[in-house]
DNA sequence: TGAAATGTTGGGGCG
DNA sequence: ACGCCCCAACATTTC
């Protein structure tokens, strides 16, 4: 009997060390699957930015599987539907995928895995996107059953104290062919594609699929990983690796980039070595969103600090919340942030960390109106991380932000971009304006400022509503 | 991965 | 020479 596999990609789109590929390939016949389900996503459908995104790693995997000798095969419709009709069209026996983590993804694959498993056919379900599952690493709590951890610190320990696996399996040569007579969708029918001049927008910056991933991650190790520590923190230089949205539609997984930076880690002394661990913490901190969000399926949108239930935040808010997602604030190093993510779908992360405690503090908005921007604006957008983040800056998640701790956006500036090159970049109405002004141009003497119109004066006093967020937070 | 207020110290200007 | 004051620089505390 021929045996027939279904792989069911979704997050994992890559060819390198997906497990569930391991397991799949081990078959007769293959049929690498994608299904778009848009009513699947509930609360949290795709922005135009993550869709794009989708779109050409989707594009880069049918090119990668058909240099093996296979293809993709695209769906479109309810997933059970569609998968239903794609095993009996390919005569299919087995099916694999691996797993997703976010609340309502869970209850939706455990159905599907019941549904299948109880009409035959064999299922397989793997782990290739996180270093521990959720449920891996838990606190001993010696009387009561595991509990799940919430401070970064303890959970990391216990995670290195099993230690970080960076075993890959390789990228395989070829793979089964298709079984006949399967019929797929065309991509572009999925309508994921935005207008033509987002897309040339996001092109210049990005390049979806296992092949980009490599490519950044190459040029991070060659070129910016061993001053990390320092470089990270400067958002006019690329000391980041930008590999963040490749790590989210799974063109890269956690293992191989401990992988891959292993030479580096084995080979740094002093402050490269202090680099390469600050970098890996950060995987470290993927891992700990996603354990969040695993044990506290509601964190998406409620608080985890049941404190914040009942927090005074501010209910009128409406221009200030556009001023804000449109980079008109007039505070350059908030404006040249929200104006890097809109033209990019990317925001570096100390600048995220700076306009969100902006958002939360300085304008006391709810931090989830600044998730939900995030979410539809960024192309690494990731439930687990997008959350965690959010609740670290606004102060009532776990292990979060102590209330006090309020950025201030002008000395940030001064300390993290004293040249103002990443504000001239985003904003170029600044251009002009000498160092001294450019991250706070309402002191620059007139004649200044009559030459950087239509940049607006700031929305908000920055001492007042740092007084203000401290007065309320007090309350708690 | 904070900022601002407050406290301490020591050099230099000055009468 | 001395005491006084100012203030930059740094340290500590507080929010």
């Amino acid at each position: 009997m021929t045996t027939t596999t279904l792989l069911w990609l979704r997050q994992d789109l890559r060819l390198t060390d997906n497990t569930a590929l391991e397991l799949a390939r081990k078959s007769d016949q293959l049929l690498p699957v994608y299904i778009h389900d848009p009513k699947l996503n509930g609360r949290w459908p795709p922005g135009a930015a993550s869709d794009w995104w989708l779109h050409h790693s989707l594009a880069s995997l049918d090119e990668d599987l058909r240099k093996s000798g296979s293809r993709l095969i695209l769906g479109v419709g309810p997933t059970e539907e569609v998968l239903k009709e794609l095993i009996r069209s390919g005569n299919v026996n087995r099916v694999c995928w691996n797993r997703r983590y976010e609340p309502d993804l869970v209850d939706a694959d455990r159905q599907l895995k019941k549904m299948l498993a109880a009409s035959g056919l064999e299922v397989k379900t793997c782990n290739s996107n996180l270093l521990f599952e959720p449920w891996d690493i838990q606190r001993d709590t010696k009387t009561e059953s595991p509990a799940p951890y919430r401070v970064f610190t303890a959970y990391w320990r216990a995670c290195n104290k099993r230690g970080l696996h960076d075993a890959v399996h390789h990228r395989p040569d070829r793979l089964p062919g298709i079984p006949r007579g399967v019929p797929s969708r065309k991509l572009e029918s999925l309508g994921l594609m935005p207008e033509t001049r987002r897309d040339t927008g996001l092109r210049n910056h990005w390049q979806p699929g296992e092949k980009g991933a490599q490519i950044r991650l190459d040029k991070f190790l060659k070129e910016s990983v061993e001053d990390y520590t320092n470089g990270r923190n400067q958002p006019g230089i690329t000391g980041t690796s930008g590999i963040s949205p490749h790590l989210h539609f799974g063109e890269i997984g956690p293992r191989q980039i401990i992988h891959a930076i292993k030479p580096w880690t084995e080979r740094a002394t002093g402050s490269a070595s202090e680099s390469t661990e600050t970098y890996i913490r950060e995987i470290g901190w993927r891992e700990f969103a996603h354990h969040l969000l695993f044990h506290y399926p509601q964190s998406d949108q409620h608080p985890l600090n049941r404190r914040f239930r009942n927090f005074s935040w501010r209910k009128d808010y409406g221009d200030d919340l556009i001023a804000w997602q449109q980079g008109n604030t007039g505070i350059p190093l908030v404006d040249a942030g929200m104006r890097e993510l809109w033209q990019t779908g990317w925001m570096h992360n100390r600048v995220r960390m700076i306009v969100a405690s902006f958002l939360a503090k300085n304008l006391m908005i709810p931090w989830q109106q600044g998730a939900r921007w995030f979410w539809d604006t960024l192309v690494d957008a990731d439930l687990a991380s997008n959350t965690l983040g959010w609740q670290w800056v606004a102060g009532c998640g776990a292990d979060a932000a102590p209330y006090f701790r309020i950025f201030n956006p002008v000395l940030q500036g001064e300390k993290f971009d004293p040249e103002g090159t990443y504000v001239r970049r985003w904003i170029p109405e600044l251009k002009a304006l000498p160092n001294r002004y450019i991250h706070k141009p309402w002191t620059a003497p007139q004649s200044l400022q009559a030459g950087i119109a239509p940049y607006p004066p700031p929305i908000v006093d920055l001492k007042a509503s740092r007084e203000r967020a401290l007065a309320a937070y007090r309350q708690l």
